[in-house]
RNA sequence: GGGGGCGUAGCUCAGUUGGUUAGAGCGCCGGCCUGUCACGCCGGAGGUCGCGGGUUCGAGUCCCGUCGCUCCCGCCA
């Protein structure tokens, strides 16, 4: 790191002097680590944002400095000179990065008394994680531990790449606005009273979407942000209400392109951070493929487990779970978990597991021969059937087996999970290998049982494609069931790190779209009215793409959790236990805003 | 909205079948200590067992409710 300029506080960085300046004097300032008081010699750790470093106080060649020394406790914040001095080779710490020196302070300045710290600000100290909320509370001392530290460097290292990628190929950065009209539909809106229309609000956006459209019908071709987005709905591992997302949009594109380009910036991330991934460009599944044979729109491909119909093998069968899920529409479907013996109590447990995504039941059977099975419902099944079975499932003698019968959507969703399930359970992914793939052409459409209605599966402005891939015209939107989009997600380790798709810039098909999903001319026109405006003076055909930054990082920095690589996160509960966040407001102040609380 | 897990000292945790004065490690405070680096040794302080109610002769432990954190399902165009 460069070296700061020298002022009345320090003229090195703690953590990047080296023997180079043995002999020298150094002045350096930082935060208390740990002390090591042995009653004459005391060893004081200082740490600032680049490492640690020893220093020594001696009695006497500095009497009074090291009388005022005593005094130092964790987290207090100095400022020391003295000389630079190589270690003795015995006196070496190979764990530090500058073991091969300390510092000889000749003076102190105790800048901040630091209180008793409420966790400790170490990470390689005793004890396990502390209590999250507690971290939040304190979040600047949390910062201050190493893992965080590091976390937020790697973010800034990740973002600078996606920019330098994006700058040179002639991208404008350009902001959108945070106070913006509510478009329901999608997520809840965060919404912000307007004081001066009362009765009226303004929402946060979810995403930059139409803005972004607006721009390239602006003529602003290739635009980019860093975005904040917010979407009101409950909080996960990998989603919090608020999180950040490198928005990107392109004029005169089809979706090759953003592909492409996209390849290049996150090849870019990923070299910065000597994350191995194979090189671009990367594979393109079909939704439907991934659906088939894993189970997900964002499968993790770096081990086996396949799902595979059954359907065929048992649509006659005597077995009433099996021939009635076909009968209904339903479907069966299994995988072959390998060889492996599983006591009953497992089996239980991921019977239970599969019931959280609305499977009614699990079968499992253990292969004893190519037409036997040890299995609960080996008996109402035939030999054949059985070896119809097995074959489907390339089953040899040993394996266990697991197959679901039901809805098309609930086997998929509850046999992708499994899989999941059992790759942890058995250690299925291979240490150091990474997987990054195309997830392309979702479908158009989903129906809304409960709304019953056909809903956009991406976001109602996605352009939608012909089975044959073709850009479908207005004559082409008749059967949403069958439609397709021209979208891609970007998938990684079986994680969604980003999502785009080409977008429509034809008033005829987007207004074909609204009423598709149940808008009608009126509705879109008071809704969306800017959009359709500006799609009759001329939009170019463009698309573009929004990459989940926290969920980047946290791949990237290995953490379980996004909130690791956000420095100010809510909680899972939406709440900030640093501010208090959301806190009730003065009666004046609602007043104001016209708003009265029930 | 629903389900699972957790909540005991400043931190991380243990606490058996309901039974004497609720423990450990780290941290903190005091003393000793001149080559430590998770320094060492000796001594000490520190508890609303999340909160409220109930059962019981007796509750950290059992029951009901509630709050907080967390993971998941729903939700997330």
């Amino acid at each position: 790191m460069r070296a700061p300029r020298p002022n009345r506080y320090r003229d090195a960085w703690a953590g990047d002097l080296d023997a180079d300046r043995a002999g020298q004097e150094a002045r350096v300032a930082g935060w208390v680590h740990r002390r090591r008081d042995h009653g004459g010699l005391i060893f004081i750790d200082v740490r600032d944002r680049t490492g640690i470093l020893q220093l020594v106080f001696h009695p006497e060649s500095a009497p009074q400095v090291h009388a005022e020394a005593h005094k130092l406790r964790s987290e207090d914040v100095i400022t020391v000179t003295g000389e630079v001095r190589r270690r003795d080779p015995e006196n070496v710490n190979p764990n530090l990065a500058t073991g091969e020196i300390e510092l000889a302070v000749a003076a102190l300045e105790i800048l901040a008394d630091a209180e008793t710290p409420p966790f400790p600000v170490d990470d390689d100290g005793a004890g396990g994680e502390v209590n999250e909320e507690l971290r939040l509370r304190h979040r600047p001392l949390d910062l201050r531990r190493a893992s965080m530290q590091e976390a937020l460097v790697l973010r800034h290292w990740i973002v600078r790449a996606m920019r330098r990628v994006l700058e040179d190929r002639n991208f404008l950065e350009i902001e959108t606005p945070y106070l913006t009209r509510s478009t329901p539909e999608g997520a809840r809106d965060f919404l912000v009273p307007a004081r001066t229309a009362p009765g009226s609000f303004y929402a946060l956006p979810q995403s930059p979407q139409l803005f972004k459209q607006l721009l390239m019908i602006g003529g602003l071709e290739r635009y980019y942000q860093i975005a904040r987005c917010f979407r009101d709905e409950d909080s996960r591992a990998d989603r919090l209400p608020e999180f950040t997302q490198l928005d990107i949009e392109m004029g005169f594109v089809e979706e090759d392109d953003v592909i492409e380009m996209m390849e290049a910036v996150m090849t870019a991330v990923f070299a910065t951070v000597d994350f191995p991934v194979p090189p671009a460009p990367w594979p393109q599944m079909t939704h439907a493929e991934a659906m088939s044979r894993f189970g997900s729109d964002r499968p993790d491909t770096r081990f086996g487990l396949e799902l595979h119909d059954l359907g065929g093998a048992v649509a006659q069968s005597e077995f009433k779970v099996f021939a009635g899920a076909i009968a209904s529409g339903g479907v069966v479907r299994g995988i072959n978990a390998g060889a492996h013996e599983l006591p009953r109590s497992e089996l239980d447990a991921l019977t239970d597991y599969v019931k959280r995504y609305g499977a009614k039941g699990l079968v499992w059977a253990f292969v004893e021969g190519a037409d036997a099975w040890r299995s609960p419902v080996a008996k109402f099944l035939s030999a054949g059937e059985i070896a119809e079975i097995n074959t489907r499932l390339q089953a040899s003698e040993g394996d266990v087996l697991f197959i679901v019968a039901d809805t098309a959507e609930v086997a998929a969703a509850s046999l992708g999970a499994l899989r999941l399930e059992l790759s942890r359970r058995f250690s299925l992914v291979p240490a150091g290998v990474h997987d990054v793939r195309w997830i392309v052409r979702f479908p158009m459409f989903h129906y809304s049982p409960d709304d019953d209605r056909w809903d956009a599966e991406h976001h109602p402005f996605t352009a939608p494609a012909t089975a044959a891939g073709e850009l479908a015209g207005v004559d082409d939107l008749d059967d949403p069931a069958t439609l397709l989009s021209r979208s891609y997600d970007l998938v990684l380790d079986g994680n969604e790190i980003g999502g785009g798709s080409i977008r429509n810039h034809r008033l005829d098909v987007q207004r074909r779209i609204f009423e598709l999903i149940g808008i009608d001319d009126e509705e879109a026109e008071s809704r969306f009215g800017f959009l359709l405006d500006a799609l009759r003076y001329g939009a170019p055909p463009h698309g573009g793409i929004a990459m989940g930054v926290d969920r980047i990082v946290a791949l990237l920095a290995d953490r379980d959790n996004i909130r690791e690589v956000i420095a100010f996160p809510k909680a899972t509960s939406g709440g900030d236990p640093l501010t208090g966040a959301p806190a009730p407001v003065d009666a004046p102040q609602l007043r104001e805003l016209g708003i009265k609380l029930a």
